[in-house]
DNA sequence: GTAGCCAAGAATGGATCCATTTTCAACGCT
DNA sequence: AGCGTTGAAAATGGATCCATTCTTGGCTAC
């Protein structure tokens, strides 16, 4: 028998929108109409304005009051300090994780890796990578701080996206070696060394974002 | 003509149970019901529903489906780590402020401070508190930062209560010299010592209200 | 006497219809 | 020609009613 415990209907469209940002297929700006997503999933619009409210909740979209929801954009001011967030409440995340790390799961974060490293489809790398971290915080007892920090990757999660496709494969190799050390230190019980890498993977990320973002606005 | 930009049904009952729950009136694991609460408000169900999703985004609520709402409940281990955010995040809200913030404010947050430290209140301290704390974050441009704060200050609220309530006034005068340590920092433009005076803030409310917990648990 | 079960009512989730606000394009005025 | 105005269409907000799920008090069986 299926383990699908009845999803309520305005969760069923919450997973489809959800799904559909996250992989890029709707953009930051874009226009979510009620009466479009009850059609198109056969619903009243009901289930869609409270599947809205969950996506709100997660950072994936804003309301306004009588204009609607739209997929949020972020200016470069915003997006830095969405990283800067990052870089300081993802160490505590995997501060608190990390000593409740089984075997098994540095197993697999190994295994991740590896296919992380062999991967070279975008979309894939930032699913994969998205599932590193949230594996290497999957010790951490708190939902709620969980859920913060899915909160800031899934803001952010379009402008991975459109950094790597234009900056391209050629930094990918950082990226290998610092999940390498990652994994090292956790292995290692480290707790201090693993937040200072994770701290210093997200901080050069956004450096990165950063020039990108200033060297697109010069050249549209 | 009164300034009222004729809010929303749902915001209008979203700002009535909002003060509800942070002052108290409401205690964890306290249900919402949202046939009572419709009458109550003389409205339908629907906008209730709306600010219940609108108050679980802040963190005031708990929603699980089919069973409906309730006021969160922490237990010592998630309160902790809710500090610990706190303890992370709030120095960054404040470095991103201080540079922003004119001297009419540094002004006020010396009045507010003298209130604090005069008034005996608990209810008038913790709403002082906030509203002091919070102004010191006002310069921060980040909407998205400063209502992540603004949910951690919102699920501790009750605690914070309890907490004085049973500690009574003898403390007081460590948190008064640590706010003013805080604002001279903003006044040098020190923004290191400010975020570390205010980590250090938090830390130290952290280990009291931990101690306190213990002690509780222990004596029914 | 206690554990488990079952049905009634109580509460939440969803559909449909109406009210209100926003949007935008055509029109008229200067 | 440019700009503000206005009104119809489109979109969101809210009310009412029905469906489904959950809760609970009482009953039966051992």
């Amino acid at each position: 028998m299926t383990n699908e415990t009845q999803l309520a209907v305005s969760e069923q469209v919450a997973v489809h929108l959800r799904s559909r940002i996250l992989t890029g297929e709707m953009t930051p700006g874009q226009r979510l109409l009620q009466e479009d997503l009850a059609e198109e999933f056969g619903t009243s619009r009901l289930p869609v304005r409270e599947a809205l409210r969950m996506l709100a909740a997660e950072g994936l979209v804003e309301l306004e009051s009588n204009k609607g929801a739209r997929v949020p954009v972020l200016d470069q001011d915003e997006l830095s300090i969405v990283y800067k967030m990052r870089e300081r409440l993802e160490p505590l995340a995997l501060a608190e994780s990390v000593p409740h790390l089984g075997e098994h799961v540095i197993e697999k974060l190994r295994l991740l890796q590896a296919r992380i490293a062999e991967d070279a489809d975008l979309s894939h790398f930032l699913a994969l990578d998205r599932e590193f971290h949230m594996l290497t915080y999957s010790g951490c007892a708190s939902e709620n701080l969980l859920a913060t920090v899915e909160r800031f990757w899934n803001s952010t999660q379009h402008y991975r996206r459109t950094f790597m496709e234009v900056s391209g494969p050629g930094r990918r190799w950082v990226v290998n070696s610092e999940h390498d050390f990652i994994i090292d230190a956790i292995e290692r019980r480290d707790t201090d060394d693993a937040e200072r890498y994770l701290a210093g993977h997200i901080r050069r990320t956004r450096m990165e974002l950063m020039k990108q973002f200033e060297f697109r606005r010069l050249s549209p």
